[in-house]
DNA sequence: AGGCTGACATCGC
DNA sequence: CGCGATGCCAGCC
């Protein structure tokens, strides 16, 4: 588990210039390329933000491919309880938590701590 | 063509 | 209060 990945065979090897498949996958990167440092969000959020609340899986599905782009925070994103279920997906099942400790972000065993304080929503913030 | 899976979320028992 | 079951959409077998 954790390595077929690359969906869409890396999402059309990262979106190729023209990308009018434009599927709420990319979406879901530019919102989460919008979460500022030191904060996260949930796939909930994105997926309420996109319109896609009911299918938040689809989110995490979504930062699946995401996982293979560089300039995708992921570590930003966490579920609905701010605890940091995909870090096993990272190159490192620490990286995440490391991130989010250079971000100031305290992590305490897979659980975000204060996840209220940095807890950023996109519907609010974008709106 | 059909079915399973998946980094979630929510309700039910 | 804890675990189980269901819904969602898209990708992959």
């Amino acid at each position: 588990m954790a390595n077929q990945c690359l969906p869409m065979s890396k999402l059309k090897q990262v979106l190729p210039s023209g990308a009018k498949d434009i599927s709420f996958f990319e979406q879901v990167y530019e919102v989460v390329k919008l979460i500022p440092p030191g904060r996260v969000t949930s796939y909930g959020a994105i997926a309420f933000f996109l319109g896609t609340k009911m299918s938040a899986r689809m989110v995490g599905w979504a930062m699946n491919a995401a996982h293979a782009m560089p300039d995708i925070p992921a570590h930003r994103v966490v579920n609905r309880k701010g605890l940091l279920t995909g870090k096993m997906h990272f190159e490192t099942p620490t990286k995440m938590e490391e991130c989010l400790a250079k971000e100031n972000v305290k992590v305490l065993n897979d659980q975000i701590q204060d996840f209220e304080k940095v807890f950023w929503d996109p519907a609010v913030e974008l709106s």
